[in-house]
RNA sequence: GCCGAAGUGGCGGAAUUGGCAGACGCGCUGGAUUCAAAAUCCAGUUCUGGCAACAGAGUGUGGGUUCGAUUCCCACCUUCGGCACCA
């Protein structure tokens, strides 16, 4: 065994365990229950636990949390900055099944490999807080939560959620008997049942969210996805939408994140209108409207005194669009082969082609409508309807563009205004009627047209003829034609006068309509929270439909033990196998059976972040009192790839709470960042054919499956990695330094196991130790970028830590001591000057989490003082503490070398003094009509006429101006002086 | 196709109420130290021309505004990320 003992050089092998041991037994980083100080709320996201163990991606953000964390600390404030594990969900069941390891034995083993992990970074957690999601105490409350969303429903007029209880029950529910009331309930409660057809893939066993899918495959394994009808159990998300895009603006996240949550909840408003179509599947068209024409004109007016129905009757068809401007332009309506109205639509002598459509439809994976997108298809249904403002019929058709689940599930067609429309009117020769006047184009830049600019301008004329005709679509505003009464009105006038117009006669009104839809919310693994519902079994074990949730005193329900997991392509869910106990109980005599769903992965990340407050209590899954205290987080630091599903899920279960009084902040997160990618080291990349022959990038070109080919021939290449040292650069481009015609690529890839370029944290540890790696990671570049990975990079930056330790610490001594430099004394003007330089910018440049330049100022300080001999005792200590929160281990060993025998957690920040960093004189750059020609030293505070005079007495300055004309100079005080000269 | 972010030395990046482009780090070159190597230290390093002083060019491309533009405006190109028939 090696002799233990202290080592004059840094070595961090020691330094860290022994720092991270100090704070674990003094429990340093210990929260207080309540907040002692103005708070901090500092989250991570937490990981999910795979077996893969911590990647680079982790420290990222860890890091630059953990360094808000020590640095608020140090300022006083009481900071919450906890750590969990997100541990339910697939691949430790994908695991389980291929191993026979239970997944909580795997999931178990998995989160002490990352604590550890983490440990060994020294993140400054509060590990006494910490929790699984798949702690059964910790899921017991994710349960409770799903009760209360089951318990609440969403009062419109009010804008919020209220308990089942206080739903107002219409008079006619109530005579139909307790069934229809329950019933009734059941439809307007924020959790509930539904039949629809959802995503349901094969080889994962389970259905999947619309945002879980991606081009018809799922995100997770990739594999194909398709539509089937089936109950599943839904969140009732839909209700707020509109709270949920409206309290984005009051949120401190970028505009990039805030832009794509709000397209994809997606608000868009327009009108509903309805259409007559009388009892439909008649025929009357065209050469047969009589009867069709005079109906309508009864039902108009009829509607001018009923008004708008709340639901359309049966001798309409309601569609929704967002510009009701163009309702003169409409051509032809399309509804969705899903829509209840395509029986009574089709006549007979258009049913087989109409039965045909609708089952290939009704047959197509998303993944084929998307890719056979290219080409539109429908079929007519034989019948027409009659457009409300003019009085027209026009053809109805079926097509799979329409969504049934958008809208209304039908649409008026006005092809000259809208792309999609236009290209189904040119598939199927549909008229196409232009009602708005293409605006003239303005030329930008001044002058003469250049050529191109004429050509352009000839283009758009022939372009707007074309529209005028039929022949081309224009999808913009402009002044209304052809449009009765509202001709020559420009759009946004157009949409309004018309919506009061339609709402006024009855046939429409105004609308709002969200791309969001409701989120599915069961799954049929076995590796989730079990939902707390029962199912009523009737005598003979059948299921009456009546369910009952769990009452609150008999929470949690655990996951029954199951020898068999495995999914077996069908929808019944792993737990139908689970024992007969479990599935079974029996309540008051009354026989049910479980719901043997379980709850997606998101279910146990929607809340983490109220239970990290108080993460022991048995009594509620947050006390009120600390709740208050803590929330909201302040700071929240992850990934992009939770840009869209867990926040907005997070969001939506915060209102609900918030909406029945569990929490006090209508939003969780009030400040987010998104750390960027960390990508492998730069490649250098060429391309060869089968024989071996080097071909330029220039002639590569990838084929469908991304592969690489020759432009010309389209034959196969193989990518080839080439050493630095093979390469030199030309002009714009890397070339083989042997054959300079061959162009290379270079490029930083994703870390992937296939690519072999993944660097493994506790490898780096291993190597240049946790402080060097985290500050490596900070100097990266900008927390939000895409950065590729460097390990000359981790070597720079320990260097740095080298010499921290050189200027402090005696390297020649047998002993741990200080060095010998560092003296009691007083610091000099330049050494005041360069310490609270360093002071002043690294503290901004953590408040604004610019990580990347703090170091900079720090290595600059380091620069600075290995020079100076004596070194003032007291910058050392000050830089130490700058130091801290980002090598936190190596910044406590010294602070101990520097004489104190505790930790520097709470020692208070440095602050800097404006006085003793300003210069006596300034060097400030003399220019001739903007040209820096030299630079001259002033006074710092020289008025404008001393730095003029100062620039005019340089010497060169003085010869430049001698013969020249001045017409003006320009003195920037503090910055410049600036000659213009005329010749 | 639409939306978002970004294009600066050999590389990662710095500088934006418009004011000396290239901080800091890597790499590279030369030197010191060493028997030697590692480590360390010193000097240099945007490009072109020149021994040098110096001169010219330069922040994706093309234009514009300005005494002055990496920063502001217009048009375009490229890369990365997201969405994708949402009427």
């Amino acid at each position: 065994m090696r002799e233990f003992r202290p080592m004059p050089r840094y070595n961090p092998s020691t330094v860290e365990p022994k720092w991270q041991g100090f704070w674990s037994q003094n429990r340093t980083f210990a929260t207080p229950k309540l907040p002692a100080s103005d708070k901090l709320y500092v989250l991570d996201m937490f990981p999910y636990p795979s077996g893969a163990g911590l990647h680079v991606g982790h420290p990222e953000g860890y890091t630059a949390t953990d360094i808000v964390c020590r640095f608020q600390r140090m300022r006083g404030k009481s900071v919450l900055h906890p750590m969990g594990f997100d541990s339910f969900g697939l691949p430790a069941e994908e695991y389980a099944i291929k191993s026979g390891v239970p997944p909580r034995e795997s999931t178990e083993k998995n989160i002490a490999t990352f604590t550890r992990q983490l440990k060994r970074l020294g993140f400054s957690y509060d590990w006494d807080r910490v929790l699984a999601t798949t702690d059964v105490e910790y899921f017991r409350w994710t349960q409770w939560i799903f009760l209360q969303l089951y318990d609440t429903w969403y009062d419109k007029q009010s804008e919020r959620g209220r308990p089942i209880a206080e739903l107002p029950i219409p008079e006619e529910i109530k005579q139909a008997g307790d069934d229809a009331v329950r019933d009734y309930q059941d439809d307007h409660r924020l959790a509930y049942q539904h039949e629809a057809p959802v995503n349901w893939c094969p080889a994962l066993g389970t259905v999947l969210a619309n945002e879980e899918v991606k081009d018809g495959k799922s995100e997770r394994g990739g594999h194909p996805v398709v539509r089937m009808p089936l109950r599943q159990w839904m969140l009732r998300i839909t209700a707020y939408a509109d709270r949920l895009e409206r309290d984005l603006e009051s949120l401190d996240w970028s505009y990039g994140i805030k832009k794509l949550q709000s397209d994809w909840i997606g608000r868009s408003t327009g009108a509903d209108v309805d259409f007559f179509i009388g009892e439909g599947s008649r025929g009357d068209g065209p050469g047969d409207e009589g009867s069709l024409q005079s109906a309508f004109e009864d039902w108009k007016c009829g509607r001018a005194s009923s008004g708008f129905p709340e639901k359309p009757g049966e001798d309409v068809l309601r569609i929704y669009t967002t510009r009701p401007d163009t309702l003169f332009g409409a051509t032809y309506m399309v509804i969705a082969p899903e829509h209840p109205f395509v029986e009574r639509l089709t006549t007979a002598e258009q049913s087989a082609a109409v039965t045909k459509y609708c089952e290939e439809a009704a047959h197509k994976s998303d993944l084929d409508r998307t890719q056979l997108a290219k080409k539109k298809t429908g079929v007519f249904t034989g019948s027409y309807a009659i457009n409300p403002v003019n009085g027209e019929a026009i053809p109805i058709w079926i097509a799979d563009y329409v969504l049934i689940s958008y809208g209304t599930g039908a649409i008026m067609a006005v092809p000259a205004h809208d792309e999609r429309d236009f290209e189904f009117a040119q598939v199927f020769e549909l008229p196409v009627r232009s009602v708005y006047e293409v605006p003239i184009k303005a030329f930008h830049g001044t002058g003469e047209p250049s050529e191109d600019a004429k050509a352009e301008s000839e283009q758009f004329y022939q372009w707007r003829e074309e529209v005028y005709e039929g022949r081309a679509c224009f999808s913009g505003e402009g002044k209304a034609i052809r449009s009765g009464k509202y001709d020559g009105i420009e759009t946004p006038e157009f949409k309004k006068r018309i919506i009061e117009d339609v709402s006024s006669e009855g046939v429409g009104r105004g609308a709002v309509n969200y791309k969001l839809r409701d989120w599915l919310f069961s799954r049929q693994r076995f590796w989730g929270e079990p939902f707390p519902i029962l199912h009523e079994l009737d005598a003979e074990g059948k299921p009456t439909g009546r369910i009952r949730a769990v009452s609150e005193s008999e929470l949690p329900v655990n996951l029954p033990h199951l020898d068999d997991f495995k999914p077996h392509g069908r929808p019944e869910p792993p737990l139908d196998k689970a024992p007969e106990d479990w599935l079974y109980p029996v309540i008051d005599g009354v026989k049910y059976k479980r719901e043997t769903n379980t709850m997606p992965q998101w279910a146990g990340s929607c809340w983490y972040y109220l239970r990290f407050i108080d993460p022991r209590n048995d009594k509620a899954f947050v006390d009120p009192e600390k709740e208050r205290a803590w929330m909201p987080v302040d700071l929240y630091i992850g990934g992009a790839e939770h840009a869209v599903l867990h926040l907005l899920y997070a969001r939506f279960w915060h209102k609900v709470l918030y909406d029945r009084g569990h929490v006090s902040t209508i939003e969780p997160f009030q400040k987010l960042v998104n750390q960027g990618m960390i990508l492998g080291e730069v490649e250098m990349t060429g391309y060869q054919t089968e024989s071996g022959d080097w071909v330029s990038a220039a002639d590569v070109t990838e084929d469908d499956e991304k592969q690489p080919v020759h432009k010309k021939s389209g034959a196969a290449l193989k990518s080839v990695k080439v050493e630095n040292e093979d390469a030199e650069k030309s002009g714009e481009n890397f070339v083989l330094k042997a054959d300079q015609s061959i162009r290379l690529v270079s490029r930083a890839h994703k870390m992937s196991k296939s690519r072999g370029n993944v660097i493994n944290p506790d490898d780096v540890i291993e190597e240049y130790g946790a402080d060097a790696l985290r500050l490596y990671e900070m100097f990266m570049g900008p927390l939000e970028a895409t950065k590729p990975w460097s390990m000359q990079g981790v070597s720079g930056v320990k260097g740095f830590l080298d010499r921290a330790w050189r200027m402090i610490v005696e390297t020649d001594a047998e002993q741990m001591q200080l060095n010998d430099a560092v003296n009691d004394i007083e610091l000099n003007a330049d050494q005041n000057r360069v310490l609270h330089r360093t002071i002043k910018a690294v503290t901004e440049d953590i408040e604004s989490l610019s990580f990347n330049t703090a170091i900079a100022r720090m290595m600059e300080f380091v620069n600075f003082f290995t020079k100076e001999e004596p070194r003032p005792k007291r910058a050392m200590e000050q830089f130490v503490l700058l130091l801290a929160p980002y090598a936190p281990h190596i910044a406590e060993e010294m602070w101990n070398v520097l004489g104190h025998s505790s930790s520097l957690a709470y020692e208070t920040w440095p602050t800097h003094d404006e006085a003793l960093i300003k210069e006596a004189t300034i060097e400030i750059p003399v220019q001739i009509n903007g040209k820096v020609k030299v630079t001259v030293n002033v006074a710092s505070d020289a008025d404008r006429a001393a730095m003029e005079a100062a620039a005019r007495a340089d010497e060169k300055v003085a010869g430049l101006l001698k013969n020249a004309n001045v017409a003006k100079v320009i003195v920037v005080p503090n910055r410049l002086v600036n000659f213009v000269v005329k010749p």
